[in-house]
DNA sequence: GCATAATATGCCTTGACAGGAATATGCCGG
DNA sequence: CCGGCATATTCCTGTCAAGGCATATTATGC
């Protein structure tokens, strides 16, 4: 799955938004999502493969650390778009606010 | 479709490069992009609903334009992943270089 | 070695999207 | 109003991912 597609699921954007603040269990962002375990699981999965997060292993649990190097090329790809908006953007407002 | 969404896929991403020489006919962009008429058709309209190109009749023919507003979006959810990443890029590498 | 906790994997169903082919719509010149 | 060009829409099929559930794996403590 591409750098891409993996950020383009809201529930992967959430686990990226939760290890922010630092490395976590597997378990950890089962209970701050709320949702199935198997669920998390599989989306730390494709976020493995995109090598967007790291994992070690710490005795029974999985620790999951954020890597964010693969967005370097969402944003080398946004680069060459920014000229487009940058000067439209006080015309148009802000329909933004996120921080999954 | 969600901007996300939108822009995860390559050949819509190719689109959009194109665009940013300019309003394109979508015929143009069917020559371009050497693809089936009706297969350009539909990611047209795709960006359309995202928001991301916009379309204005002449006579015969649709001509499409860039609109990178939504593009923000990605930019400002971005932007609170670069501190995650710049201070990294010079021991990593880059595994970039695309213009699609 | 066994039970248990933590996590991953497999299977299933459903829905969305990509690609292709055929067809419909809209606009124009004659 | 008819034929032709430009574009969109529809139908079909294959693939893939998401969500849910059950089960397998791995490590720990006893």
């Amino acid at each position: 799955m591409s750098t891409f597609a993996a950020i383009s699921d809201p529930t992967r954007r959430e686990i990226l938004a939760l290890l922010r603040s630092g490395e976590q269990a597997a378990g950890d962002l089962v209970e701050a999502l709320k949702r199935p375990q198997p669920n998390v699981s599989k989306h730390l999965k494709y976020l493995r493969d995109a090598g967007l997060v790291q994992m070690r292993i710490d005795g029974p649990r999985r620790l999951y650390r954020l890597d964010a190097a693969p967005l370097a090329e969402i944003d080398q790809w946004l680069a060459s778009y920014r000229a487009f908006w940058s000067d439209k953007l006080d015309a148009l407002g802000d329909h933004l606010g996120r921080s999954d």
